[in-house]
DNA sequence: CGTTGATTTGAGTAAGATCAAGTCGGGTGG
DNA sequence: CCACCCGACTTGATCTTACTCAAATCAACG
């Protein structure tokens, strides 16, 4: 665990998309830093049923959020992105009901769990980022719940990668057309409830179709309008977003 | 919308599993709500993307939270029950992409979204509790998700009624080992990502394995653990929970 | 090279969907 | 009282989507 970045030089707060924080507040976070952390490609950086006294920011990387069942069976909940909470999902103080592994290396700001409520304390402001963020995640579990649930293997896999095309894209991620694009087909398989073998199918029929180009590790989109009619998904406009 | 019970004699607040608030908050709360209202059974509580000025809380009486698809294809992501808080889960302050709609006759307690911010500041221990009850909903998400994602139909089916059960029994809806089950089959199916036939089936073959009754209106449990083992389910100790 | 993980392809199968009736019970109006 | 209607629940038959199993290909890497 290494210091790292100040926060007021934390490079994601830049971006567009994110909300601005003012000075005090900004002062109080740093406060509550207690350094970075690197977690190599395939890493646990929370386990099923284990607590963690640390609550984390992704700075950089990609990770996911899984349940598992006795069998085997996985169920990825969530992509977690740059800017992303880790560890506020499970009931705040509890052992969390499910692990978060790295997908490519990830880069991680590490705050003590102890210290949330001294942000709702001193910090009103952000104790409702905080929420406000809680409320997001929840609303990415309803779209990806609606999508298991009622959309048919080509509509979720079409939502799945105009979703993920877009929360890439509004981190920075984007370079001339393409997003970066680490996950296994496995991954997609485990996070829309379906088999590798069906995935890879759907892919192609996409493909075919000119929809979607997946080269290198990284995703373009043909036709993006289309895309969205195959997926039947209508996203709402992003609003700014809190960073803690 | 009437005046309704003061916040301190509020009868929720008195049963085992939520969590007592000292006087000071619960003044504040008192000042914040905005009286009750009621709802008759099928009644629309909020409108898919319609922009709602109020927050609830359920008092008495069941509702779902779902979202459909152009096409009528519809998902019910969770089931609300008194005590549950209506509202929270669409982007704080922003349009929610999902309805909500009366099963029985539901009583709700109101407050003004926009004093959210005031119980952040004033109230930094309601704030936190706000936040306890979305990373709680959150987690109900997570095994909803799991279940429609990875269990099989009957998996999802025994899950389910067990889960039901026991969020009734917490908030005090148990009678000699039986709850109030007011869902329709076709409620089950859209819950669980299934076809109304294939709930009607399944739930014959828990009825015929003794694992459950089902007669006017209750659900009763047979064999607790055996219906667990059927779900793969194993459910953490309950907390107290915060009731806003 | 041999190994390992990801992707691809083919063949057979099963879980669950769809379609179509039909039953049952509780209102409602004549 | 009775005919009717409506919604929820049942049942049977058929069909489709997506799963499973198995094996081949391919690229990266030591």
């Amino acid at each position: 665990m290494e210091t790292g970045t100040p926060c007021t030089l934390c490079p994601l707060r830049r971006r567009r998309g994110f909300k601005p924080l003012d000075e005090p507040a900004l002062a109080a976070l740093q406060a509550l830093k207690r350094g970075e952390m690197t977690v190599p490609a395939g890493g646990a950086i929370l386990s099923e049923g284990e607590t963690s006294c640390r609550l984390y920011t992704v700075l950089s990387g990609w990770a996911i959020r899984y349940k598992s069942l006795p069998d085997g069976r996985r169920q990825i909940m969530n992509i977690l992105l740059p800017g992303d909470l880790v560890g506020l999902q499970g009931e705040l103080m509890a052992a969390p009901a499910h692990g978060v592994e790295a997908v490519t290396e990830v880069r991680l700001c590490a705050f003590a769990r102890s210290s949330l409520w001294d942000i709702f304390r001193g910090h009103p402001e952000l104790g409702y980022d905080l929420t406000w963020l809680a409320a997001h995640e929840e609303r990415l579990l309803d779209e990806a719940l609606l999508s298991v649930g009622r959309r048919s293997a080509i509509e979720r896999i079409a939502m799945v990668l105009v979703h993920l095309y877009r929360r890439a894209a509004a981190v920075g991620l984007e370079r001339d057309g393409t997003v970066p694009f680490p996950l296994t087909q496995t991954h997609l398989a485990d996070l829309m409830g379906l088999s590798p073998v069906h995935v890879n199918r759907t892919l192609q029929a996409l493909r075919k179709r000119q929809l979607i180009r997946l080269h290198d590790g990284r995703l373009a989109i043909g036709d993006l309008s289309a895309l969205r009619r195959v997926a039947e998904y209508w996203e709402q406009p992003a609003a700014q977003r809190p960073l803690l």
